[in-house]
DNA sequence: AATAAATTTTAGACTTGTCTAAAAATATAT
DNA sequence: ATATATTTTTAGACAAGTCTAAAATTTATT
């Protein structure tokens, strides 16, 4: 049987590989799980072990077909109970994820199974990350960050990358939000800023804010 | 913060002191809890260190207010998500337990308020036994063993005694559910067992069956 | 290529929750 | 009331997961 903190260590194994592209360090691992590179070696060969991922001295680790269907499956929980909070319990998506964090453990086929039949299969969570199906697959729209768009350019707010509920409940305070249409008027090219139009009307929204919305153009 | 294992030693003292009523020893625990003696009472210092118990060496453990309250709500989780699986996610009442006992350590007071409101503030669990409220209070209905009932008697189900899976699936097989009248038409002073009427058809069923089912008298 | 810097691992320690075996206290029986 | 049986506690050990500090390895720099 596995454990909570294994579970989470794939996780972030999991995330952190989709985002480099490759074996992930120790270190990264570490900062990820905001905890000590020591403890990672050792979780690491507690893994190996298990033939939840490869591990070399030195080399970090990558997850192997039995590590990443775990970890998929975890983040599919974490995904689609995160569609549930927001769906059918009134929480903002700003809201979910520590909720969300404990509820992805849970074991039991048939709850996640009964919870996606009745949420009528989502493929999306409330900030529009992909939801993996039963075998780990995750089906991934074309997006664009919104800071690449071109002045005169419409898009459709279809994601973000930075989920923390600090920059959720800016989006909020903005009107910002999954679907939302935006058109970019302009951009300073000495702080790279630029201005939007939403709802009709202009907003000046940072670099930062701008790399961290993401966009399906029209 | 209290940990898992804390709220599952708190969850069955309550339960054994409702069962019991007084307070409640060792051994008692230990049984319930498939341990040691010797971790309850390692486990008995740290929930008295907390101020969850009143612990006396030899004497045994009986909650504090603090400890009874976090007890109550552990309980009124296990039995709110006991209801949303079986009205919502197409579970059966003997299917719920398992489950229930991992969403019961869910820590969000906003996910339970928001479930329980969404069952439209349901006050039993699909087993019959009473939701505590908020408050940890519970209001009881009098209902009685099928056992002690007399012969000639009309009464109704509203509960069970063991929620075993096995004992469960026995009064499906036999077609009975919370809210199906029962007439006690015989009583074999042999083995006390009795003859009853349910869906206009006979049934036997044994002494140990009758303890098990819980009725109210019409 | 040699040295400095950064990363990673090892060794040993600590906490939580558990166990076994033995000792202490309480309850029961003659 | 004394001996026996049962219950409970203590003492010491272990596994999981974490940490600090030091050693080993890899990477970067000159």
């Amino acid at each position: 049987m596995i454990t909570l903190s294994e579970e989470n260590y794939l996780k972030a194994i999991y995330h952190l590989e989709r985002q480099i592209g490759g074996t992930v360090s120790t270190n990264a691992i570490a900062e990820k799980m905001d905890t000590k590179a020591s403890s990672v070696t050792d979780m690491s060969k507690k893994l190996a072990d298990k033939d939840y991922v490869i591990y070399k001295k030195y080399q970090g680790v990558s997850l192997t077909d039995k590590g990443h269907k775990i970890a998929a499956n975890v983040v599919r929980k974490h995904r689609l109970w995160e569609v549930f909070l927001v769906e059918k319990l009134n929480f903002s998506w700003d809201e979910v994820h520590d909720v969300a964090e404990q509820l992805e453990h849970i074991k039991s086929p048939k709850l996640i199974n009964e919870i996606d039949a009745f949420l009528e299969f989502p493929t999306h969570d409330p900030h529009g990350d992909p939801i993996p199906d039963k075998d780990g697959n995750i089906f991934v729209l074309d997006k664009v960050s919104l800071s690449k768009v071109a002045i005169n350019d419409l898009c459709t707010c279809v994601g973000v990358l930075d989920s923390s509920a600090e920059f959720l409940k800016y989006l909020d305070k903005h009107k910002i939000a999954l679907g939302t249409q935006i058109k970019v008027v302009e951009k300073e090219s000495f702080d790279e800023s630029m201005t939007i139009i939403i709802h009709d009307s202009e907003l000046n929204i940072s670099k930062a804010v701008a790399n961290n919305i993401y966009v399906k153009m029209h």
